[in-house]
Parts: structure tokens; C-alpha cells; sequence
DNA sequence: GTCTAAACGAGACGGTACGTCGTGTCTTCGG
DNA sequence: CCGAAGACACGACGTACCGTCTCGTTTAGAC
């Protein structure tokens, strides 16, 4: 089952879809803003078309790049305390934005996102909803165990917690501090808890 | 004092300026995207000579055409209580956001400043600066009335109560909801109130 | 002898041959064009590459086509009188750049020659040259069986009779009448017959 | 009379005009090809974007700068006996052809005008029919001098004497001779002297 | 009432990036 | 070995904005 259809023609190399990610990836951190296509494909040593071919803009590039790397950090253990489990997730999602090039990379693209509906589309999907609803989940895992208040509003909860870390991604006024996650679980948790 | 320099030559054109700032908020909010310099200038029937004379981009025109219409809502009652006076001054934020141009003129104007460090430093001081120290003051107000809670981190408290706002602003997963000033402050409240 | 080698693997197939001949003759006469390489061969229904295996280029698919319709063009009878004879093949000239699709095709060829040094010379030598030395032929005949006058110089005597066609083919100024190859001829002979 | 309206506005560059033209001219000389717009530009020292705000192709450079050069080519005496003076004009034109830069440019708008109508129309009115129309005015003087036969076709005359020189020039089977304009015509003469 | 300096309009210009099209080559598989 | 499918590099295309510049023309206030 699942047998791969054989395939016709030249295979994509995938090399150069490396090497379009990495470029992309390498460029966009370098100068702090959306490279354009002909400079990755320049960096990349991959022609034009070929970029254009595989990804419609330069911040299809870098959303495939930023989601290549950093898949992993939205699984976590159901186990846990519901507590343990969303500060968990947040802190993680703190050191993201600040310890690692994904904080640069989502900055430019939610610029994107902004001015281009598809890149919007493909954010939200790809990055944003699988985050919350995995923190949506534990919410509401904590709401059938009794850790929760019955009538918690799980959406308001998640945007309450995670919002903070993105607000001051975006505007930079305020530093993502080591104990952010901590703090702001603190100050959410009397009101939910049961 | 601050007598104005007896100005020789013709004096600035008080109507243009009101033209292109209008002009600039009415293609930004039909297209919603940034509009093009020429744009501007064409709609405002003012040539881009004089555009590029008192604005140095049209982020910047945006950024004017936006303080200069909404620069009221900052202010609010020393008197009332802590609790009343932050919700309200959220509550009237959510409904800017969502009821008036603001909310979209903010959006492209955030994107901007991600690509642009002149706008972000405009828009950090001329916006979020003056409604976080307002918001600050009264979370700081409360401490010392013995409203709030001694130690509170006023600075965070602040992020919580606001970017949830901000965050559905620029993500757009979730509705600004006529309630979510009063649904976010029940949920910050039992942690800082005495 | 002349034992054609005992070819290995798969002949080529002259269905595929006639299909891209075909389809840029269509393309061409269609478009008014040069047909690009890629669109003979999707209409041939043939893969880029096979076409490029057999010919160089676009124009050389077309010449090949070409000369593989109006190659009995040339012929014609070495017992008629010398006038008539050049007459017939002037009108029958005039008709097939009019009447036929040769016209337009070599329109296009000539314009491609005038670009591409080998299209020049492949269509110097298989279009103009077969019909000039045919030409020149009949004048030298004419010569030497004392219709024509001794001295005449038969290269500018064909150039001065065929050059009215191709030039009104080229540029469009004025038509290709039925009576044209009559009335050049009659333009011509007074000079050079006995 | 004749006043200039008062332009408004910076005015056009005349070095620049006189830079692309040149530039357009060198390149397609030195090659033998039509230049690319980006070429010409570069060489000129000019922006691509100026460029086709004043051309619409490289054709079209082209033909203004041989138009620029060569505009003079064409007046001619009227007090001269008929033959002498289109014997001169076609010998002007063969030695255009041959010794001058025309003869190359001519050969590449030729080929321009073949696959792009706006050329072609271009090369037609600017070109071909003032040198038409000249001979054309010529053969009717003559024949209103008596000079030439009545009912001579005029039209048919003129290309008679010219299409060979173009005709070589295009196919380039044949050398465009010294003599060939003394050559031509006495090929032509019998048939139309009185 | 001029004078005059700034504001203003029109538009040329050099740039950079865009996204597309056509070319010719190369790679892989199937007949 | 022929052929299909298609990836790929390259080069040119024509367009859209950008920001700067160079003219000429108002026009309010100083003299």
C-alpha cells in the first residue's frame, strides 16, 4: 500500500531545495528583511525559474524553511499537568522568538502576511492554528479533568497566554524575558484554576 | 515664548496636507495595502514633489493621517477605579481596532514598521508608547491605592490586558468580540487584585 | 553497395517527423509568426527533446517543411522557348508566394536567415539557389541559341526578374498581380533580346 | 507663428536621445543583430526605464537613429533628364547600402519588420515609400515630358530598378556592384523610352 | 506695489525588483 | 537507441515604484 506512483521525467533535485531554504533563511536573518527572489536564487545558486517554479514568493520560501526546522515544537506530553504542559509550551515558544532564528523569520513574515493574503493563509495554517489548538487542547483536557473551571473560554485562554510573547516580538518594546512564560501563566492561572 | 520665526516665502498649503493624508487613509483602507507614493499624490491632486517634501515615505503620511484622527482616545479619568478605567481604555481600544479605520491603517502600518525601522520608531513612540504608560500609570495608581497588589509587574500586566488585541488585529483567527475587554480583565484580575 | 548500416536500437518514426513538420507549418501560417519550439512540439504531440534531436531550431523545422511541399516547383521543360519558359517560372513563383503557404513561410524564414547565419545559408542553398541556377539556366540557353543577346549578364538578368516578387513579398507595399511575371518580363526583354 | 507651447515640466535630454541612438547603432553593426533594450541601454549610459518611455523596441531605435543619419538620401533634382536622376537615386541607394552602416541596419529592421507589424509599418512610411514615391514622381515626369512611354506602369518601374539592390541586400547571393544602378537600368530603359 | 523666497506642479531620469517566456541542456524512466 | 516527461540555467522581456533631479510657475508676506 501507499506505493509510490513511478514517477516520469527528472526527478526535483533536492539539493536545491536546500539550498533555496537555507539561502532564503541565511538572507532574510543577514539583513532583516524579505530578501528578494533574485537574490536567493542568486545565494542559492539556482536559477530564477526554477524558484519561481517550486514557491510563489520569496515568503513561501522562507514559511517552508521556518516550518522545515522547527516542526518539533509543538508536540508535548499529554501526561503532564495541564499547568505544566501550556507553560511548557510557551516557554518553549519564548526561546523560539528569541534564542533561535525563528523569531527573525516569523517577524518577516507576518510583514508578509500582512500585505499578502496567501502568505497569510499559509501562516496561520502551517504555523499559528497548530500551536493553538494543541494549546486549545490541553485547555480543555485541564476542563474534563477538574483542573479547570468548567466554562473556560479555551480560545480567550490560549490568545491570553501566547499573545504577549508575539506582541513583543512584533513592536520590541520589551524584552521576551526567561521567566515570560512563567509570569504570564501566573497571571492567568487564578482565574481558570479550580 | 516659542515665537514663531517670521517665515519668508510662501507658507505651507494647510489644504494639501489635509488632501494627502486624507487621500493616503482612503487608498490604504480600499486597496489594503500600502498605497504607492504616486497614488497618493494623485488622488490628493498634489504633485509627488511636495509629497516627498514634508513626509519621507507613505508609511509616514499613513502614520500622520492616523494620530491625527485618533488621538483622543488616549485620555481617560484619573478618578474612577483601576479596574473600570484600564477596561476602559481597552474596551475603547477593541472597538477603534474593529469599528473604525484605525484597525486596518494599524495593520499595514505594523507591517511597515517590521520592514522599515523609521516607521517602527515612530509608530512605537507616536502609538503604543502613550497608551502603555497610560495604562501603566493607572495599573501603578492601583498599587499605591492598595487596589492592585504590591509587586505587580505593571509592565506585564499591561501586555496581557492588551495584546490579545493586538494579536487577533494582526493574526485575524479569532474576532474582536464586544466582550473580550471585559473577558480579558476577568481573566488577568484575580491575580493582581488585593 | 550503398548498403544502409543495420541501424541498432529503435528507428526514428516518420510519423513524428511529418506531426512536427505539420504542426509548425500551422503554427507559423496561424500565428504569422515563428512558432516557438516548445508549442510545435506540444501540438505534435512530441516531447522538446525529440525535436531537438532532429533539427536545430525552430526555423530549420519550418525550411525542412517547406521545401518538402514546393520541391517540384523548379522543374520545367528545357525545349520551350527561353521566354517562356522564365515566364512560367516567374508566374509560377508569384502564385505560390501568393496562393500557397509558402509565402508567409518564407517570409518568416527570411526574417529568421536575417538573424541566424545557418538559416541563412540552408535557405540560400535550398530555396533560392535551385531556382536561381534554374533561372540562369535558361538564360545561358538563350544565349547560346542566339534569343538572347550575346554579353548578357545572366546573374542580373534573373535578379532584375525574381527580385519584384520576393521584394513585394517582403515588404507588402503593393501586390503580387496574376500578370505580374508577364509585365516583369516584358519590362525586361526589350534590353536583352536579339 | 509657430509659437512653442511653454513646456512644462523638466525637458528632455537631448544627450540622452542622441546617446541611445548611437549606442542602438554600434551594438547592432558590431553584432549584426538586433540589440536587446537592456544593451543599448547600458551602453548609452541610459535607464531601461527611459529608454522605453521614448521607444517601444529596440526596432524602433533603430529606425530613428537611421532615419536620423540617412535622411537626406532621398531629395533629388527635378531639372535633371528622368533617366539621369533615378539612375542617381538608385546609385545613392546602392552605395547607402553597401558602404554605409544603412545597408546593416536596413537588413535588421527588415527582419524586425517581418515578425513585429508596429516596425513594419514604421519601416514602410518612413523608409520605403518617401524613396517610393520619389521614383514614382520621377517616372510620371517623364512621362508627362514625353520622355517615357504613356501607360508605362510606374509603380512596377520603380520596383524593377530598385528590388534588386534590396533583393541582394537581403539574401546577400550576390554583390551590390558599382555599376549595378547603370546595370539595372539599362536592363529596364527599352521597354520604357520613348 | 514690488520683491523674493519658499511652495508647488510637471515630468525626466537612474535604479531595483518583479514575474514571465523562450531557449537549449540534462536527467530519469519506459518502449 | 528512440522517445516522453520534466527539471534546470540562462537571458531578455516589459512593468511598477522608488527616490532624486530640474525646470517653470505661483503666492504670501517683507520691504
Amino acid at each position: 500500500m501507499n506505493e509510490e506512483p513511478p514517477r516520469r521525467g527528472r526527478p526535483r533535485s533536492p539539493e536545491r531545495r536546500r539550498a533555496v531554504l537555507d539561502a532564503a533563511a541565511e538572507l532574510a536573518l543577514g539583513s532583516g528583511n524579505l530578501p528578494t527572489v533574485d537574490a536567493i536564487a542568486t545565494r542559492a545558486g539556482v536559477s530564477r525559474t526554477t524558484l519561481y517554479k517550486w514557491w510563489p514568493s520569496a515568503a513561501a520560501v522562507l514559511l517552508e524553511g521556518l516550518l522545515d526546522r522547527f516542526h518539533a515544537s509543538i508536540e508535548f506530553d499529554d501526561d503532564l499537568p495541564v499547568r505544566t504542559a501550556l507553560e511548557a509550551q510557551l516557554d518553549t515558544l519564548v526561546h523560539l522568538l528569541r534564542d533561535t532564528p525563528a523569531g527573525r523569520l516569523l517577524r518577516q513574515l507576518m510583514a508578509a502576511s500582512i500585505t499578502d493574503a496567501a502568505t497569510a493563509t499559509a501562516l496561520l495554517d502551517q504555523w499559528l492554528e497548530p500551536r493553538r489548538h494543541a494549546a486549545v487542547h490541553h485547555v480543555e483536557r485541564g476542563i474534563a479533568s477538574g483542573e479547570l473551571r468548567a466554562g473556560t473560554d479555551a480560545a480567550l485562554v490560549v490568545d491570553a497566554l501566547f499573545a504577549p510573547a508575539y506582541h513583543r516580538l512584533v513592536w520590541g518594546h520589551a524584552p521576551l524575558d526567561d521567566d515570560l512564560a512563567a509570569r504570564v501563566c501566573a497571571l492567568v492561572w487564578p482565574a481558570i484554576a479550580t
